[in-house]
DNA sequence: CTGGGGCCTGCCCCAAGGGGAGGGTCAAGG
DNA sequence: CCTTGACCCTCCCCTTGGGGCAGGCCCCAG
């Protein structure tokens, strides 16, 4: 019976006193005993143990609400789930690294010239298309699905590069708006019939003729997230100097209605990020 | 004069409406006109570039407080104390990500049997010792400092296990305790006076003979600090196995008057972990 | 003139405690 | 027996960066 005040379990188990009475109230580690009249919490030495884990596990910023339920587990499976959390954890500060060089580098300049903006002009083209509303990762997730189907087709191909698979966001693509985004994969003219019967699931239209901007984003474009605010500024602030805001150029993904086309190398993961404006 | 309301620049700047109606009040961006009438906010699309700014560092989890005062500097300057909290954060993910991983090992029970206790019998030792009060970071400056001394002055070794340099924790050392710390040095006992004559600076008693607990850490303990709760736990379960909680065992540090000692191969980073023990 | 969206302020809420007020309890020393 | 100091209690307000909701105003289109 050497139980011992709340003082001298905090020193020992390296949890504040402030700490120990909101786990008492939390149903966390509740003392073995309280003293009826004075309301003293006294606590046995074997409940360091738990308390030490718990300090532990809170040095990992896990949420109370969260040890609470990896406390009813066995030690093998709290573990695992630590573990696995961790995995989370780490996933998350590798983004943050590349967000933190991205944004010294760009305030740093040295991304200025990264996004040059180049205009081209693109003629009327027969496509095969999907069009679907989607949340930002399943919009990936749709476009791989599309050129894994085209693959397996072994379409004709539209020569140079007017014959790229590209998609169009018409409208903004995160969390509360979701798109909607069109896949497309030029195809000859002639063969429009022929294949619009051998692959029903997909759309066949015309995209018309038009000139647009954008800017090269080189390879693996598409998992440096943080790039693509920099490419739609470069983008903006281009459309501000040509003064072509009210001439219908769509220039923002966040804005409804716009039209701002990704192109793409449809062997390697190369992309573009163009805004269509039509003359 | 194309300014926009609070819910168009929230969806342009990526922050919610209700974070921008926050940052005016901070003053961390003030629209750039309010109504009288109504109080409605409209803001210029050339204050996107700050709130942009203040999205990316918010992803950063830095404080509103401290972005504040960076968005008074240069883009250049900005860079730099960006990258220098980086690094900061770096450092406490390294140092978090070595908890998980003993944490992980010690749930998974791969830690119990680095950490066998052993019994060793000290004979009386003449020392060199300084003793005081520090915080955990001092505790191994004063070491190093100590060890520093000790080879310049070029000291007679005493022989074997009980020659090596050692520390006494006399007392808990943390932020609101330090210690004190005790650092010793054993000398062979015909040149106590000659050099308690030479080393005025430092202290010369005698270590009475006493058989001690440890564990043995291996190189680099110094630097794996959450593995001293380990060792530390192990010598606890150890003395509760022996029933020696009331016959002089000191066991913890964080009990005032107890004494770790932590034995040092002066020339290497290895230590063990030793609880003295009076019979 | 009515509906629907956009916008306003003001109030309460979250996590995980920190700080302090005001007051009770306990052991030792004078 | 009294006091002193250490320890402990509950209760309330404070923090950060917003989220949610209520009640009400503004403004435009049909």
């Amino acid at each position: 019976m050497d139980e011992m005040g709340i003082g001298e379990f905090s020193r020992r188990s390296r949890l504040s006193v402030r700490a120990l009475r909101l786990y008492d109230e939390m149903g966390l580690l509740a003392p073995s005993r309280v003293e009826p009249g004075s309301g003293y919490r006294h606590y046995e030495p074997d409940q360091l143990e738990r308390a030490r884990l718990i300090a532990a596990l809170r040095r990992l910023e896990i949420p109370l609400a969260d040890i609470a339920g990896l406390l009813e587990l066995d030690a093998a499976a709290l573990a695992g789930r630590v573990a696995a959390r961790w995995r989370g954890v780490e996933e998350e500060h590798v983004t943050r690294r590349r967000l933190v060089s991205a944004l010294v580098d760009e305030l740093n300049g040295k991304r200025e010239d990264m996004y040059e903006v180049k205009v081209r002009d693109v003629p009327e083209r027969h496509v095969l298309s999907v069009k679907r509303h989607v949340t930002p990762t399943e919009a990936w997730d749709l476009g791989k699905e599309f050129l894994a189907g085209l693959r397996d087709a072994a379409l004709p191909r539209v020569e140079g590069e007017a014959g790229e698979v590209f998609a169009i966001y018409w409208g903004e693509v995160s969390e509360d708006s979701d798109g909607p985004v069109e896949w497309c994969r030029p195809i000859p003219e002639a063969e429009t019939e022929a294949l619009a019967a051998r692959l029903p699931e997909l759309t066949v239209r015309v995209e018309p003729a038009h000139r647009e901007a954008y800017v090269e984003m080189g390879p693996y474009a598409n998992q440096r997230a943080e790039d693509w605010p920099l490419a739609d500024q470069a983008l903006r602030d281009w459309a501000r100097r040509e003064r072509l805001g009210e001439r219908g150029l769509a220039i923002a993904p966040e804005e409804l209605g716009v039209r701002v086309t990704y192109a793409f190398t449809p062997g390697g993961p190369d992309c573009d990020f163009a805004v269509a404006y039509l003359e």
